[in-house]
DNA sequence: CTCAATAGTATCTTTTAGGCAACTATAGCA
DNA sequence: TGCTATAGTTGCCTAAAAGATACTATTGAG
């Protein structure tokens, strides 16, 4: 069962990616393709179990795309859907406006 | 105490609003000044406790602006700083996806 | 036969978030 | 005299999130 969608859209964005993992995970994916131990290993600090959930709501939500091989061992490849990508703009917004900051602060 | 800044500029901006209520208040406060009794019954849900946890660090990494009028009953008014107006820019972004995304998942 | 590597699960413990209720100060008003 | 409204603070408590650790399956290599 989904929960009902809020009528506020930036709450709407909150809700599917509003997530310190799910963002830290998206600007990863955002760099092409990564299998499940390259994430473990570029998201800093994030444990096996946070990584797996994470990446299994969004894939119910349709951000990433999940591939497994039939391969031992186990090869698992995860990527950006359309929807996922799109949400570059936001990742963007972020990231300038951290730049920013940080020329603020370390002045 | 500050925590150190991380090298990542996404990750500087999830630390100083990446929290569902930091955003929301975020929101509200484009709009202009508010008092914390408005804030309080537009940021829906929020408990006391939290908005003024949140307003208070906000106030720290020097996001709003608090305004205090030395009357009786108390008047507090709380103001993004330009610092804080320019997150306007994710923020927008933020609630462009969302539409998109209500668009696709209404369809 | 046994070990390594990958992508997980399962379980337990700790940490954090967050709600609830009670308390404060004070000017104006009935 | 006591009530009201506002913007808090403080302490207590619960529930949810996150972390740590151990375990699993599989198979080719040695």
């Amino acid at each position: 069962m989904k929960k009902d969608i809020p009528a506020c859209p930036v709450e709407v964005t909150l809700m599917l990616m509003g997530d310190k993992w799910k963002i830290l995970i998206i600007r990863d994916l955002l760099d092409g393709t990564k299998r499940f131990g390259e994430l473990k290993r570029s998201v800093c600090g994030i444990s096996q179990k946070m990584l797996t959930a994470n990446l299994r709501t969004m894939e119910e939500c349709m951000l990433v795309d999940r591939k497994v091989y039939a391969e031992v061992p186990p090869k698992v490849e995860y990527t950006l859907t359309e929807t996922g990508y799109s949400l570059k703009t936001v990742l963007d917004a972020m990231a300038e406006w951290g730049e920013h900051y940080k020329r603020q602060a370390g002045a």
